[in-house]
DNA sequence: TGCATGACCAGAC
DNA sequence: CGTCTGGCCATGC
């Protein structure tokens, strides 16, 4: 018997599976979308970790541009963002930040 | 049902 | 622009 993912985990999911290849999106952003409150940002590290998908979670970055920086995955992280033509200082703040932001607002619609 | 946790964010200074 | 603080949200046990 499997616990059923709440909307707002699926929504997340979704949302972090539609981040097109070389482009990030923040924390925020997508808590918003997804129906969250304006601090929903914070459940969202942990939805992603518990998805049961593969999310491309190294496409989501903090507000300020900067992505996290641990120790152990840094090194994999780095080549996932190299792959994808996405530059990082050394102070792990995206160069290009604000122009490779996808905030969903091509499918948002207004 | 209640409490602790987290890969956060916005505002102040 | 760098650092610090408070807060709110969903989860898991």
């Amino acid at each position: 018997m499997k616990k059923q993912a709440s909307i707002f985990s699926l929504k997340v999911w979704e949302l972090a599976s539609l981040i097109p290849r070389g482009r990030v999106t923040t924390y925020g952003i997508i808590a918003r979308i997804a129906g969250g409150g304006g601090q929903a940002a914070r459940s969202i590290s942990s939805i992603l970790d518990k998805s049961p998908n593969k999310v491309p979670w190294h496409r989501i970055v903090y507000s300020d541009g900067r992505v996290w920086t641990s120790n152990e995955n840094k090194r994999e992280r780095m080549r996932l963002y190299k792959k994808e033509r996405i530059k990082i200082d050394e102070n792990g703040k995206i160069e290009n930040f604000k122009d490779i932001l996808y905030d969903f607002s091509n499918l948002i619609k207004q």
